[in-house]
DNA sequence: GATGATCCTTCGACAATCTAGCAACGTGGG
DNA sequence: CCCACGTTGCTAGATTGTCGAAGGATCATC
């Protein structure tokens, strides 16, 4: 699925780690050369995906309503009211698929419909309890491993890291702007 | 749809590359914590999607044909023939799904059915001339921008990307692996 | 050559989405 | 106070992309 096949890079990754002797590779791992760097980030985001197809899977769930469910535990941690048009709006999905949508996780019991406090028009989704926990153990501790890494980093790695990452997102912006409107 | 009102941060970059002159941020970027860098990485999710999206629209396709057309153009360039068989396995989807698929993409002259060399059953698909314009008319120089970004890092900066990103990839293997066999 | 595997297609079903239209509710100006 | 208009979520009907099952043609093997 998308997944296996190209280890070798990644694996290798760990292992190199050992210095090189004849070159000062500190503790900043293996060298790369620019093409190799963004190869990686290829299969970072192939990596991703397969992991979200395979939560999809586990949790039996299409990739909207596990996109929705995210949204919904976000919202909840930061106290934010979640009502159906938001979420058509975070999805970029019509009302009438919003309806379908909750009402499936609805049936499944991931989330529930609340009166809004103040608009009789709207509803407040809020998520299971359960959801919340089935969530945290199908990603495993992936947000601990990930932070790991990042705080393994020195402040002059980070600084690298963030302004690669910010140089890659400003390159994505200013792609495909050339739409009608 | 995803995309604005996150601007902040990945603006900021360039702007702060001026050195704050107490400490000694070389040629680096600005500091960044692990969490922030954690939160670039997933706007960084973010924008790939949303780009991901104007393409579909503006190609007027979906995601899985897409996905098809960049599996195709990715095989031309290493003069591999592909099948619809190795589509359905690469795209994990049926081959019944495969057929339709290849038919959408034929009436649209994005691709051709040709006979394979040397197995009558099988079918090679070949992207048209236009396709590969087509997509690089609609991704723009997306590529380029990206290596510009990469190749601007020191060997230093690479490294310590190189390990950022595997470090990433392993994290994101080692999740959601708790399905049945 | 016969037999089983492989490749693609067809068919019927189903899930997820869309648009259009509607009823209930909120908002702001006479 | 009330009325006109915008907003919210729901329903209905159509469309799209996917699947599984079955079948015909071809390949590979004994």
């Amino acid at each position: 699925m998308t997944d296996v096949r190209d280890a070798p890079v990644a694996a290798r990754t760990r292992a190199d780690e050992a210095p090189s002797a004849s070159e000062p590779w500190f503790e900043g791992g293996p060298a790369r050369t620019a093409a190799e760097v963004l190869d990686l980030l290829r299969r970072y985001r192939e990596a991703e995906a397969a992991m979200r197809a395979r939560a999809r899977s586990s949790m039996r769930m299409n990739e909207t309503d596990l996109r929705a469910l995210r949204h919904l535990l976000r919202a909840q941690r930061h106290d934010d009211l979640v009502r159906q048009r938001d979420l058509a709006e975070a999805l970029d999905i019509s009302s009438a698929s919003v309806t379908a949508l909750v009402d499936r996780l609805e049936r499944s019991g991931h989330v529930e419909r609340r009166p809004h406090p103040s608009d009789r028009r709207s509803v407040v989704l809020v998520p299971t309890a359960d959801t919340d926990r089935e969530v945290r153990e199908t990603l495993g501790d992936l947000h601990a491993r990930m932070a790991a890494v990042a705080e393994d980093l020195t402040p002059e790695q980070l600084a690298a890291v963030g302004r690669f990452l910010s140089g890659m997102v400003d390159a994505v912006r200013s792609t495909g702007a050339d739409e009608r409107a």
